[in-house]
DNA sequence: TTGAAAGCGCTAACAA
DNA sequence: TTGTTAGCGCTTTCAA
């Protein structure tokens, strides 16, 4: 049941050592003796033991997976996305979540990366930008790359998307549909990488010579709660906002529902667009018109480069960016006048 | 740096064996023995490397989950569950998911299993009632506890919830509400547990004395779309349903937009349910009135039955039920007549 | 109740 | 290009 790297040897009749470089792919070994090998792994079906490749290589070959964002299909998406990677290179997972505001978070995790051995870790919002925590990362001299990073972009490998483009695009989008009258509901100011959209929409109403009005500026925290806040502010008054684009999917069907309670209809008399395309996009009536983020090969892409961090013992902060992508549903159409 | 069980020895003045007996909790240690023991390890900072361990021991100390749920928010709450418990116990975690549907799911399992030296794994729906899957799972004789199954429930230690009996109370619920006239989307054929829910409804209309009308009962599978249609169905003609109840909660948003589509007022022309509480339900307007399963617990005690199975190498069929939580929200009101 | 010694299966350093 | 040897840090006999 249980084949060992003995028992590959024995069989390639070669010696444990050019079993295990062929295991590593290191070089310096004959092609033919690489193949004899490869058939020997082959017929035993032989299995690396991680445990006493961990032990003698001084290396865990798991990966750490940390998050605080409470966006479960964010989370799910990410996970695929590092596991794929993983799964590729033979190295195994880790997932922690955590606390963001915990303030001991920057202890637990020291502690994580110590117990577990982990090689390296994966970081998304809001733990991207916790200072804190990257300075304990960059102390342990341990591999680290970050999704949607905002601050110091220079310290680690990082993977983002074009928010602020994409905000850009849309309110373009409100733009041409005939709207003037476009109210902003801010992302939390935490998670700093939403702070892009609003840029996105801000440039994108300079550009087309429309002013900016305050009051239609609304600060949420991402919370469909706090959306419903902002969203009776916006619209309670007869003088009102013909679209509103709210920062994140669930601010969004806060305003969809306010806007139902006041009887106002969409996208008749309002447009309503959201970011993220979640889940609840498409189960909203209308349907939402909302943008959406390659999360699952971003996070791809971060485990790969953390891999390569691995690898080439390099730590060149590059970044990556993929782009996200418009969604047009139906709770936008043209300004009512 | 990095401390090990020699260092451990030799502050506490004892052999690494004893150590290794206070770390493990084994008995015949002297408690003075301990207390200096513990003393050493405190002072120390030592962790023991749990590669180190696995290859002596033969045990992993990681569990597999593995889980084809498509939903992301019931993921989440059985990983954060079952990492609860792993935590507690010095437990890692791997997380696995898979296609269900994969013809060669077993063989990946299997791989899994042995290539990571899994000590046991949790099964969540619709994987629990995969016979393969289980069989091989018996065949390797490795533990494992399923969480909701509906198949086989002697085979393994299982949790499971009181799904019937919450759609019963929340159809004598409807029922009390004054409607007679409930139709209900059933869930996917596949997911079996789902299939409880409508055991619950019929009794419940059966114990009030209310006929099944067969042309109110739909089938649907779980997706926004597959409710869509039925609500389509149920919603089409003059003579239906005062209330709609829904298997799940994404069926329940498409018979709320339907509704809105057809002009009918929900709660007062029509009362809808569904069931998980899923983050759409407080999303939608008017918020859905459903149920809660309590995912997260019930993932906490299944990491525990598996633990203990593994302690005490018993594989003894016990269930534990944790009960679910009806939450009535604005969707559902007074029977209009 | 405690300890000594022999591995677990692999990688790393060095030799050949 | 290949092999030999010595551990990695722990658990498991078995003995004391």
């Amino acid at each position: 049941m249980k084949v060992t790297i003995d028992d590959v040897a024995e069989l390639a009749q070669v010696s444990i050592k050019t079993v295990s470089r062929v295991v590593n792919q290191e070089p310096n070994v004959r092609p033919v003796t690489r193949d004899k090998v490869l058939a020997a792994i082959a017929q035993l079906n032989y299995r690396p033991n991680s445990s006493a490749r961990s032990l003698a290589g001084n290396r865990s070959y798991v990966l750490g997976l940390l998050y605080g964002n409470p966006s479960a299909n964010y989370v799910i998406d990410v996970q695929v996305g590092v596991l794929t990677t993983c799964r590729q290179h033979g190295y195994d997972l880790l997932i922690h979540p955590c606390n963001y505001s915990d303030p001991d978070i920057t202890i637990e995790i020291i502690e994580l990366i110590h117990q577990k051995r982990i090689d390296g870790v994966i970081l998304t919002p809001p733990l991207t930008d916790h200072l804190p925590v990257l300075d304990a990362l960059k102390a342990l001299d341990l591999p680290f790359v970050r999704v949607a990073p905002t601050l110091n972009k220079n310290i680690s490998p990082y993977v983002e998307t074009n928010d602020g483009e994409a905000a850009y695009q849309m309110t373009a989008r409100l733009i041409a549909s005939g709207h003037t009258d476009i109210g902003f509901i801010c992302g939390h100011p935490d998670h700093r990488a939403v702070t892009h959209r609003y840029e996105g929409y801000r440039s994108a109403l300079q550009d087309h010579g429309i002013p900016l009005n305050p009051h239609w500026i609304k600060q949420g925290l991402n919370s469909f709660e706090s959306g419903e806040k902002c969203a009776r502010e916006l619209l309670q008054n007869a003088r009102r906002p013909t679209a509103i684009f709210a920062a994140n999917d669930e601010m969004a069907a806060a305003v969809m529902m306010v806007a139902h309670q006041y009887g106002i209809k969409i996208p008749a008399e309002l447009s309503v667009a959201g970011f993220d395309d979640t889940s609840v996009a498409h189960q909203l009536w209308p349907a939402l018109t909302t943008v959406r983020q390659p999360v699952q090969q971003m996070a791809e892409k971060a485990a790969e480069l953390l891999l390569g961090q691995l690898k080439r013992k390099d730590g060149q902060a590059v970044g990556h960016v993929l782009n996200s992508t418009l969604i047009m549903r139906d709770s936008v159409g043209p300004a009512a006048r």
